[in-house]
DNA sequence: TAACTGTGGATTTTATACAATATACAATCC
DNA sequence: GGATTGTATATTGTATAAAATCCACAGTTA
């Protein structure tokens, strides 16, 4: 197992062991491997990391406001998979909530704003061609951060923060239906250039859309499964 | 559960040491003895406490989470202020998913859950009189959370729950305001009666209307300072 | 049999000890 | 003098040990 010999490589992607371990629990729920409801020991944890009980209990607590586990006093953690089954209500805040940032933010964006979003629109398109979806939905919440910055609404930004890191794993799949593939990167342009135009509400209602449409998207997806 | 049983002492409210000391450190954020920026040193807030240090970076990385403070790795924990800076941010929020709530929750809820609200309306009206300012505040979040505990909606029921947390400080404010408490007691009340009686929407809009006001009054009231 | 009680073990929670890291400040070099 | 490097100190991060709590189950009693 990997255990026996703390190298500084993969396992240290992060400044604090509590990080990693953090990182770590939660890759491992959303790919499955912990299901729904299973409990999380912690010295089972902290014996698979190669770590002491105390970071795995802080990366706990962090998970725990994420909203990917319950931990109950002196019973233990929990995987809530509650978080997970709830895409649409995930969507539903950001469709109430990203239009309303965008329509403070965009008339205060700057040349200089519009030509680092540009950018990441020009690296979107190429990474989605080559199929690195990793890498994708890093650049999906990147864009949604940079159309948001300046809508002085740091509370806001931090709950869609939040909220992208939620539905990145779903866009991730929705990716996988070609055409929204396509579509989506259709609609980022579209957005962005209604914005640089001046069209504020026009960008707002198409963004609405837009999340409608990956939210449709996912739930059809979900229910043929 | 709104059970006879007598509350004890405030002094342990809460089931473990983490999560009083995060309430502790909670409640001096929000009543500004704790400034913007200002440092957090674990040890002092031990020593403060009479514990560990251990439940107190348990507590400091639950209220990261909750964004009222910012750790850096290595560096410590400073209060971040921003979340409750403006509360008019705050207020724009709740007016946008409150109503959302209840419009999801009213029609689901029942014979008993409306019977809990008229008691909660009615200790409410008799605090109010006794001018018990901080148990005011409980009782208006827990009258909010009973409203929408139908809504089948967690996660916005998280952020709702923080929102009110972080208005709490600024409605205890208005409170002062004579005419504001009255008017508060008013406006539940039809709010309640109106999702008793089926109809949704308008208590929705009234829900609506009534956080505007607060915002309101307490932008005129900060103005006039 | 059914309900109750206490006991043992497992697990979490807290305290304490130790290691790693950052910051401030003095000494050194150019 | 200004910048850089080295050292001391303070503070955070991690490990380990002690205390508190929960849970299951055996044994007792009516």
């Amino acid at each position: 197992m990997p255990g026996s010999t703390p190298r500084s490589g993969a396992s240290f992607a992060h400044r604090t062991v509590a990080a990693s371990a953090a990182e770590a629990i939660r890759r491992k729920i959303f790919d499955g491997e912990l299901k729904d409801g299973e409990p999380l020991r912690q010295d089972v944890l902290a014996a698979e990391f190669g770590i002491s009980r105390t970071p795995v209990r802080e990366a706990l607590v962090q998970l725990e406001a994420e909203g990917l586990v319950r931990i109950e006093p002196h019973k233990g953690a929990v995987v809530a998979g509650a978080a997970l089954s709830s895409i649409e209500e995930t969507f539903e805040l950001r469709e109430l909530l990203e239009p309303m940032l965008l329509t403070h933010s965009a008339p205060h964006l700057t040349e200089a704003d519009y030509r680092a979003i540009d950018a990441v629109l020009k690296e979107y398109s190429a990474e989605l061609r080559s199929q690195n979806v990793r890498r994708w939905g890093e650049l999906n919440t990147k864009l949604h951060a940079m159309l948001y910055a300046r809508a002085g609404r740091p509370q806001t930004q931090a709950i869609v923060d939040k909220l992208l890191a939620a539905s990145d794993r779903f866009t991730r799949l929705q990716l996988l239906l070609t055409d929204g593939l396509e579509r989506a990167e259709q609609e980022h342009a579209e957005i962005a250039r209604l914005c640089r135009g001046g069209a504020y509400a026009a960008a707002a209602t198409a963004l609405a859309q837009h999340i409608r449409a990956v939210k449709e998207a996912l739930v059809a997806l979900a229910a043929k499964r």
